[in-house]
DNA sequence: ACCAATATATCACTTTAGTCATATTTAACC
DNA sequence: GGTTAAATATGACTAAAGTGATATATTGGT
């Protein structure tokens, strides 16, 4: 590796460490970008070769985050078990995984929502980042109905996207919420209603 | 009506109106807050005593689409239609609404997601803003429980909630999408995967 | 009509994100 | 090692949102 890359490696994390700090103690919004770069030793300009806005820090943090999280997934998915356990073993997983950390995940989900409004643009934009869930969900939902498990007349995709939609629903519900329901509880019991169904 | 009442109201208007006509021409982002008001014949200052922030007026935008599109949904709600009719009926119509104006609703959903990430105080804060479809879809299925149409067992917050959740995510994915996929027809067949129920 | 009290309007000022022309550093080649 | 080209760093500058002390307008009471 020339001296160049590891340069720009170090000052990436220098940005990375010191504004994680820094949001840690003062939140995002009461961070400024001037802040971060002197206490990282670098001039503000330099801060934006690394990152276009400041909005764009906080992605890169929930992208970190979210690879972490996916990650132990591909890891954990056990193989031979129902789907409805299978579905439900993943999405209360990435439940808890946000309840470690529930200011955090506000900031992350309601920035980068708001990020998905503008371009986005380039092949792997946040397009993906947003189906992510839904494609996993989709690959599971495709074996079981190979295997038989469940009836083959379901629309796949669909499917993945209504539980997938459910899971984010809830997500911003329990964010929102003051007292201390349970978000990973409460996506359990409701994979159960979308498996038993709403109509008699 | 006094004369400071009525120059308030007027001023209020003034500035929705002339905003509203620089939003449609040169989008939200590319419309500063002197503009407007320079257009509207005010003084910059005299804007943020009638909205905290410029995100604020979208938001205002936001209420007015929703108050209107609430109330024919309350005139519209036939009486004696099976449930499931009758929420897709609702969610068809709201999809329906969007649909007519893309951008709008994009830059509105986006825009007051990331709006409810903060303090959002006050009595009648952005939480009733987030539960309002949840609300209604709560008082027709109670209903229909009552009237023994579905099954009593059901927990009516989380069913409501489980539809509400469907309902916003459609919406996203439809916003996000390049290609001309419809938002009224993917929610009307996800409504009947949710009352057949995934499962076998 | 005058006077105090209250509400509203004003604009100079501050703050902060983001830009850009210039300077410095690194790489690559002879 | 010197020379040129490319990448990266810099900080003064711009643009725009938001603030607040002061000025003006409206009201209600006498």
């Amino acid at each position: 590796m020339s001296l160049r890359e590891k340069k720009k490696i170090e000052t990436k994390n220098k940005i990375f460490e010191v504004s994680g700090r820094l949001f840690k103690e003062k939140g995002f919004e009461n961070t400024t970008v001037d802040e971060i770069t002197k206490e990282a030793g670098i001039a503000k300009g330099t801060f934006f070769n690394y990152f276009p806005t400041k909005e764009a820090l906080l992605l890169y943090f929930g992208e970190q985050k979210e690879e972490l999280i996916y990650n132990l997934i591909r890891n954990k998915t056990i193989k031979h078990i129902p789907i409805r356990e299978k579905i439900k073993n993943i999405l209360v997983f990435v439940a808890e995984s946000c309840e470690k950390d529930k200011e955090l995940t506000k900031l992350l989900i309601f920035e980068s929502t708001r990020y998905m409004g503008n371009s986005c643009s380039g092949p792997d934009g946040c397009n993906n980042k947003f189906h992510r869930l839904t494609n996993i969900l989709y690959d599971i939902i495709e074996e079981s109905v190979k295997n038989g498990e469940i009836k083959s007349i379901i629309d796949i995709n669909k499917t993945a996207e209504i539980i997938s939609g459910v899971h984010f629903h809830s997500m911003m519900v329990w964010l929102k919420s003051e007292n201390d329901i349970s978000f990973s509880a409460d996506i359990s019991e409701k994979i159960d209603i979308l498996f038993e169904g709403i109509g008699n």
